[in-house]
DNA sequence: ACCTGAACACCGTTCAAGT
DNA sequence: ACCTGAACACCGTTCAAGT
């Protein structure tokens, strides 16, 4: 259903709008008013509605542009050499990269048949292929899900907006270290 | 500053807000409408402003009520046999309960000089305990700290919130496995 | 095709007036 | 000493009227 030819004054709200919902968000959160935000854009709030139905859908074409970096850089992980290790780096880029809107770990969470789920869905199967490839080197335990990955980056993320960034670090360390495999038995002679 | 006899209708005012207030909290979370709970309790608005100068003061008055029972359980905890159980059995306890209100867990971590945090207080320092004795029981790393575990108490809580019971389960199983002293390099031959 | 902004509903919070 | 409820400020969302 698109438009071949959006009208000029169109184009430029909608960019206007998207860049001051960004700088907003980072500073109140995605809670914050979307009066404000159109107001900051120039626009009635009418404008912003015809552009984004709701909040989710603001914030679904925000990530939308912020997330080709992180998901580029998920892709390079896959050949990292150490499994673990590029999971627990892909871990810690998504929860920086959620904390910077608070609030944005609960529309993560919540869910929806959205465009901002569509996010959701392309950062958990990044996160599934790694758990895969760190189960099959042996370097986590069996039993690991891409959806245990997806909690922990959401519950980090949260801890990280209502708490300290070391909060936060120290929950992923402890749980990742509860990812590893259980101990070997015996380790067979060479 | 405490007045010696309160007006029977104040006292009874207070009681109904406090009763109306756990239904509105259990059923749409900490972030109803307090129009709602005055509503209900059959007081006008200002009334309720007058009992509860915030919604935190309201939440923490509720609570002081229903942590009775958990505190008592907790003090058990610290005689029972296994350590490292005991402890994990309190972290259950607290997440459960954390999760009957919706948004409880924002409050608890958002702190402040409030009656609520007292809440967190005494819950902080029964799980200090039960980590201290488990560390000197050798059945935690020497560095899991009480902060550790209301980090992850309140991440749980949250998960609870906006996602399944299973998935805070699982976080709580990876997070607590991760609570494990590293592995001893030798076992002491008898 | 898009924008405007008034209109409606709802809420948090305060406070002058009552009893 | 406590209660009432109007008043103010603010927001989400819709939609008839404009261009």
């Amino acid at each position: 259903v698109s438009t071949r030819k959006p009208r000029a004054d169109a184009r430029r709200n909608y960019e206007r709008l998207l860049s001051e919902a960004d700088a907003v968000f980072a500073e109140q959160g995605t809670d914050a008013s979307l009066e404000a935000v159109a107001r900051r854009a120039g626009v009635a709030i009418g404008t912003l509605y015809g552009h984004f139905p709701n909040r989710r859908a603001l914030v679904g074409a925000l990530l939308r542009e912020r997330n080709e970096e992180l998901f580029e850089t998920g892709e390079d992980l896959l050949a990292a050499p150490q499994a673990a290790q590029a999971l627990r780096r892909w871990i810690d880029l998504v929860v920086t990269h959620a904390a910077s809107y608070q609030g944005l770990a609960a529309l993560f969470a919540d869910g929806a048949e959205d465009e901002l789920h569509e996010s959701c869905v392309r950062m958990t199967g990044i996160g599934e292929r790694l758990v895969r490839r760190a189960i099959e080197a042996g370097e986590v335990r069996a039993d690991l899900t891409g959806e245990d990955v997806f909690t922990l980056m959401n519950a980090a993320a949260w801890t990280r907006e209502h708490g300290t960034a070391g909060q936060a670090e120290r929950l992923v360390d402890l749980t990742v270290r509860g990812f590893s495999p259980p101990e070997r038995t015996a380790r067979a002679p060479r």
